[in-house]
DNA sequence: AAAACCGCTTGATTTAGGTCAAACCAAGTG
DNA sequence: CACTTGGTTTGACCTAAATCAAGCGGTTTT
């Protein structure tokens, strides 16, 4: 690695990783923060539930999803995280990870032993903050989850998981109205508490009404509107891009 | 208030809220945790969605329910929190709170002034991980209830439900063998992710198989190891009483 | 103490989404 | 190229839980 290929005051995805308004100085001793990168080739995971737990990590390109199993083989997708997004909170509790982190496409991460945050954020009051700030982020986009499996019907479902995905690509600076779907029918069904068959036939009926078009893992926003219209309950203003 | 009525250091909860080991001294500077005490009489919210978030709040007595409400009236409840639970951590990331708190019972809630939390965990690296253990564990907690709203059916949430309930009695050296529920039936379907007749239905067939006996708001559970048979997939190690 | 009310239970019926099954389609592979 | 293979779509049917509706104790009100 270059010299400054683990720096984070040099990485585009500052903005979304650490606090804003750090100086110049502060920035260059976080830069501390990441010892290494770590590529993870896509199936292949970067946890597993009962792993040790030591570090956090930040995706820096690629994409993830992370899941529960259950010792009678189901499973339950309880996220996705794309560039800038952080995983292994669930770890901190029991000192081992408490779910498994897989990469859905080829992907970087980068790796933060967490023994390091806390001196850091011993030290910083700001990036203490920001760390609390991360994991309150976190609950309240479980929280979100948790009404979106409670009370909402299937195309709510749908709707409010597309939604979100926009957001979080414009967040990015990314198309909102193409986006591809790293993930398979049987993720989002996982993550959404439905079969794939009702995944697809909700993306059907979405594609009837002319409110989004669906060519496999691609995805046109044809009415953003109607889609926000559609996911109904309040697709809450969780599960943005970490601050 | 007495003199050491605001003690954390003399406080019987110490076990469940704070970390353990700590020396006298230790102990004694945390005393500065905890400014005031409040009293939440039952109905009442302790806060509500939007509020301005200053504080933690660590349940000393009583019971509560969190829960979000949607713009169409739609409720979900996201969690029970009974003594030495701590509320509000999902008002970290916005600076205000993110669901209502509602007393379930007369109550009574340390207040902690989260600003004098950061400070204090900048201090005691003992206590800093203490409070990412505690946020981490409600981050595991969340992602087991959604493993129940996303793979579980009814029987089995509310097997789940029960036996995660008899877990935090037992925590708390109450009886693991009859329990009161502090809250409604609606509250539990709504938490669960389903109707009150549903709950109604899955209690009336859960005392018929001779697992539980159901008097209103009184439980017994006269099949522990039945119990959590019924539970079946993962009621894992989450959702414990704070460490 | 009748009446109105509230939370809960139970039964009858309906339905959203699950299950089962078949076909489709893109991407490898021998 | 024919031939798998794995993910996806679509259709037919079924079921778990929702909905609708009635009744059942308690408790509070008048």
């Amino acid at each position: 690695m270059s010299s400054n290929a683990n720096n984070c005051s040099s990485c585009n995805l500052r903005e979304l990783c650490l606090p804003v308004g750090l100086s110049a100085k502060e920035l260059e001793q976080l830069d501390a923060l990441v010892t290494t990168r770590k590529r993870i080739a896509r199936g292949a995971s970067l946890f597993r539930s009962g792993d040790p737990f030591t570090a956090l990590y930040a995706v820096r390109t690629g994409f993830f999803k992370t899941e529960l199993n259950t010792s009678d083989g189901r499973g339950q997708v309880t996220g996705f995280q794309m560039s800038g997004e952080l995983m292994g909170l669930d770890g901190i509790v029991q000192d081992h990870h408490n779910c498994d982190a897989v990469a859905l496409e080829d992907s970087e991460v980068c790796v933060m032993a967490f023994e390091r945050i806390e001196a850091l954020c011993r030290e910083f009051d700001v990036l203490q903050r920001h760390l609390h700030k991360v994991m309150s982020r976190e609950i309240v986009r479980d929280q979100g989850v948790m009404m979106l499996l409670g009370i909402m019907n299937a195309e709510e479902r749908i709707a409010s998981f597309l939604a979100n995905l926009v957001d979080r690509h414009k967040a990015r600076g990314f198309s909102s109205s193409e986006i591809v779907l790293r993930m398979s029918r049987r993720d989002i069904g996982s993550y959404l508490g439905m079969t794939i068959e009702t995944v697809s036939r909700v993306f059907s009926k979405l594609s009837q009404d002319g409110i989004v078009e669906v060519n496999q893992k691609h995805i046109r926003i044809c009415d953003p509107v109607q889609l926000i219209e559609r996911a109904h309950s309040i697709h809450a203003s969780n599960d943005k891009a970490p601050a």
